[in-house]
DNA sequence: AATGAATGAGGGTTCATTCAT
DNA sequence: TATGAATGAACCCTCATTCAT
């Protein structure tokens, strides 16, 4: 007798407090506030959510999880070869309509979680394991030639993470169009930094 | 001196309603809150603030610019001797208690800018004006010798801005003992990837 | 037969009521909780009552008649021989966990329906019925020279309700297993005091 | 600075909200509905009690407190006269409008209890209190030898509770104006059953 | 200048009820 | 019959703001 896809139904509540987060800030994200972008009712929201907490916390999740996924995604295809940099690029940095959501709601969860220990402590989680496999890829690249072997694949790995972080903060406050030029440049003397000399 | 007591008990404002959001986050910051953080009744702050938004922009303004002068204050020194990288990376980093509290309220800023447009546009003149000031100091560098002549010294101006907001945020997910060391070891390796080689 | 099964299902959700009344009081009787305690879904509520109201007036029925059906038992078959008290005191009070259930639900009654005029009305009319089954009584114990001539019936049998209502809402405050001996003791004092002397 | 007497509003507050209970029931107490009866706005019941549960404590033990002291105020002057039976039954019962709300509250009370332990101890605390003075009333009553010495001075305590509960909450089903006869009547039996015979 | 009582809009949440399946 | 997702009114409560003192 299930019509709808519990699971499913979630997302999209997430998605849209996401959307609301990205757009309007989180203060404007409240349940009567939501229901209507939803269009529906604000009932419907407690079927799926204990409380707006979680709903919250599912937003930023989500958009965590999605910025997360690509740079996986990207990590695990290495050794990169050069002519994909292209990609690379075009997936971590907020440079089209989505990621820029994206990027915007993970700003507000750094923010948030600073003063948020549940969400501080599933963020230190996350970051480990983001590490542990950049760390894994470094040791690829240098064993490939790529990166210089004289630094530490630890030191290399937090360097690229804090390298895109700030890179993709600060992008957020560059107009749109001017962003791919900028980050190409960037990202290429990060990684020309990064090689053998 | 009248105007003097007014400013002083606007910057006792600033900073109690900074210490708020840096300690329990930017919604625990309420007028009932933060006057019984001074000490003072509710009344009090609509004497010195037409309303709870300019304490917020207030308190968000304070911590920007302590951090900001601390760090104009050092490219204003430079050419820095390589023996002052020391109060350098103290100076620009989260490492103590004080400037932990200025990088919380910092990050909250950057969310909370995105989506209001009045903070955004003087966080962009601030990020214009540091952008200046760092390119000019990287153009001295360069011509002291400190710095490769390969690069733009706007790229190398952008990629140190965004290595230390990279840096510094990301550090504030880090036990305070741990931050250190670090952070000097990766404020090494950025200045030396930025030299002549 | 249907009809039986539709008075049964009727009587089920009217005790699963009652039951929670008792328990958890009158504001936890929630629609969700009751269908949880049924273990049944919200929607087969609306098949039997059309609306929450008629379920709390037929949880308050039911309690109320249970108590009153004992009470009834009793004064049919009067003349009481005088060792049959014990059981007239087990039947009267709430001295186990099937009337301590029925009696919490009835003071509830009590207090609920003295602003809902409905209730209120059949109160009114149990009352009155239970007012002349007891006058009957009372005569007929006098006529067995069991209760002393001089007062009135009719306030021999006002007293005696009164008597076990206020010992019995009295009782509900007292540790179940205190009960007995108290209400024993009262109870013959009582009678004691409604004999020809 | 102290323009209102901040325990005056309170107390303000919870006769009001006892009114409401009383006349509509402990379901129409609502926040709106008892800002609306105290000609107040919503907010102002917050600056007296943390929470609407307060609220409904204060008002039923208010309403508690008043049939209690009268009470108390009774027992204190014993040995009573026997021609200040009039006032005994007047203070005891609910039987001109004052002493009709408070004993609807309390009604309200004796069922709310049952479900809330915090109001059930303090209840219970209150009945100790209440039984102890009584007892000591009915010694001095048998000293003075209006009372039977026959019988256990804890038990007529206990007897004399119930019978004033048990005629005081059957009483509010009675039409006010045939109250008066009824307890006089009843009373001066009880009354008489617990003198030497 | 300072106080804090008062305001009432708006917050999150719960609830009885409805209805398509 | 039975289900439970959907509805939205109404709940309690918090909040920034005002203003008489």
């Amino acid at each position: 007798m299930k019509k709808v896809d519990h699971d499913q139904r979630r997302l999209e509540v997430a998605i849209a407090a996401a959307t609301i987060i990205a757009g309007e800030g989180l203060e404007a994200l409240t349940t009567r506030n939501l229901a209507n972008a939803m269009d529906c009712s604000i009932g419907v929201l407690s079927h799926y959510f204990v409380n707006k907490d979680e709903i919250v916390i599912a937003a930023m999740n989500w958009a965590d999880s999605r910025i997360e996924e690509r740079f996986t995604g990207l990590i695990e295809q290495s050794p990169m070869p050069a002519d994909q940099y292209e990609g690379f690029i075009m997936s971590c940095f907020p440079l089209n309509e989505q990621s820029e959501l994206e990027w915007r709601v993970r700003l507000n969860l750094a923010a948030y979680s600073l003063t948020h220990p549940a969400l501080m402590q599933s963020q230190d989680e996350a970051r480990k394991a983001r590490f542990e496999r950049l760390v894994g890829m470094v040791v690829t690249q240098q064993q490939a030639g790529n990166f210089r072997t004289g630094a530490e694949p630890k030191m290399i790995a937090q360097m690229a993470i804090n390298f895109v972080m700030g890179t993709a903060y600060n992008l957020l406050a560059v107009p749109v169009e001017d962003r791919k030029s900028i980050v190409t440049d960037m990202t290429l003397a990060f990684l020309h930094s990064m090689e053998e000399n």
